[in-house]
DNA sequence: TTAAATTATAAGGCATACCTTATTATTTCC
DNA sequence: GGAAATAATAAGGTATGCCTTATAATTTAA
């Protein structure tokens, strides 16, 4: 009953917690101050901390406290970015306090996948800081792709991959010249179909094989 | 670990599916069709049926299927409108597909809190209908209320509850004569303080206490 | 330097929401 | 009416992330 491969939103809390409580990436954070922020047991810290440790997100120094890896921060920073730029959508656009905010995005910023977040970002004018001024850390994928049927006309890009939902679908890829890499931009959408544009000459794709072709922006 | 008093998430999901699944209100939804629908073990749906009926959300007649209880519709409603709302902005304003809205959507109605919701219907224009055309249920709080630090200046309102926070919270609450009932107005904000209206004499609040003030719209 | 305070760890429990394997009850269809 | 199919239920298990109690290890401060 969980996404495989999605990091557990628990894990993201304490590796935000871990990053936002620390005062240098060099000083270990002590379970103690841990304890504290979450209101939790020290054993249950402790017991979170071990399995952590264990898949290489932070290090231990028993008695001392924890650091980030270069892995846990990668983590915590894509947390951060998402936290910030729902904040700064409740606030900004919903009219949400600052207080009431952080909580909500504390929820929110674990339900909307990264693709969605990045959407709002370029949504709210891709914005510097959260609404209490700390900075919204830069996305880690500058480059996400977008499925092309999601592509704006007009918008030109650079084929990244393409979801193998089928052998006819490939095989109608390598036809319109869309292989990983090729370059395309999108001439005109219909109701059914996206019409692009591939090494000078034009395609109509339909709507489906569209969604299963993935375009990053160049 | 869990919000009291708050639905549990899973909860809401069985409730909406059988709203969504069954054909009229009186005929029940049989558990083999809601097997289907989640794609887990007969067993484990059999389980939740239990739970859902014993908490009075829903009717089960073994061997037949469940209808939903007035309580247990009331929630499906709910839901519903959630979900429908958050897949209207995803679609509408962050211009993600009608497939992956659906998904997504299915996490964000459960992030979210009413509050925020009724916030996002508004500002989407309070739309009759998801992007696939299916009804948007209005909201059973229509006359949901607002923190008075969110009463745009000039609106009116009624004061419904005050936040215990503090016996001086309420102490000061009394002198103002803000108790829950009395009619307010917004006639400035400043920085940290709101200015209102009651009973024919303005008083200052506190951003603090304004935060703790609730009043609905009249 | 040693006692007090803090930190770590072991052991056993709880709730949720899943699972499989049986067994029993009911309905449906020939 | 009776066998086959379907549905219900009992029993025991899994993982997560909390909990308490108790003991051991280390650090800190007098």
């Amino acid at each position: 009953m969980e996404k495989v491969g999605a990091i557990r939103e628990r894990v993201e809390d304490y590796l935000g917690a871990i990053y936002r409580l620390r005062t240098t990436a060099a000083s270990p954070v002590s379970l103690a101050v841990l304890r504290e922020h979450f209101d939790l047991s020290p054993v249950s810290i402790h017991e979170m901390i071990q399995k952590l440790s264990q898949r290489g997100w932070i290090e231990y120094y028993p008695y001392r406290g924890v650091t980030l890896t270069v892995q846990g921060e990668a983590v915590a920073l894509a947390l951060l970015r998402r936290h910030r730029l729902w904040e700064r959508f409740l606030t900004d656009v919903l009219q949400v306090s600052w207080a009431e905010a952080h909580d909500i995005a504390g929820a929110l910023e674990h339900a909307a996948p990264e693709s969605v977040t990045e959407r709002l970002a370029s949504f709210l004018g891709d914005p510097a800081s959260c609404p209490h001024g700390e900075p919204i850390p830069p996305s880690a994928n500058p480059y996400i792709d977008h499925s092309l049927s999601h592509v704006p006309v007009g918008a030109a890009g650079r084929v990244t991959r393409i979801a193998p939902e089928s052998a006819a679908l490939l095989r109608a890829v390598q036809d319109w010249g869309l292989l990983p890499g090729s370059r395309v931009s999108v001439v005109e959408r219909q109701a059914a179909a996206v019409t692009v544009r591939v090494a000078d000459h034009l395609v109509s794709i339909p709507q489906e094989a569209a969604n299963a072709i993935w375009v990053e922006a160049f």
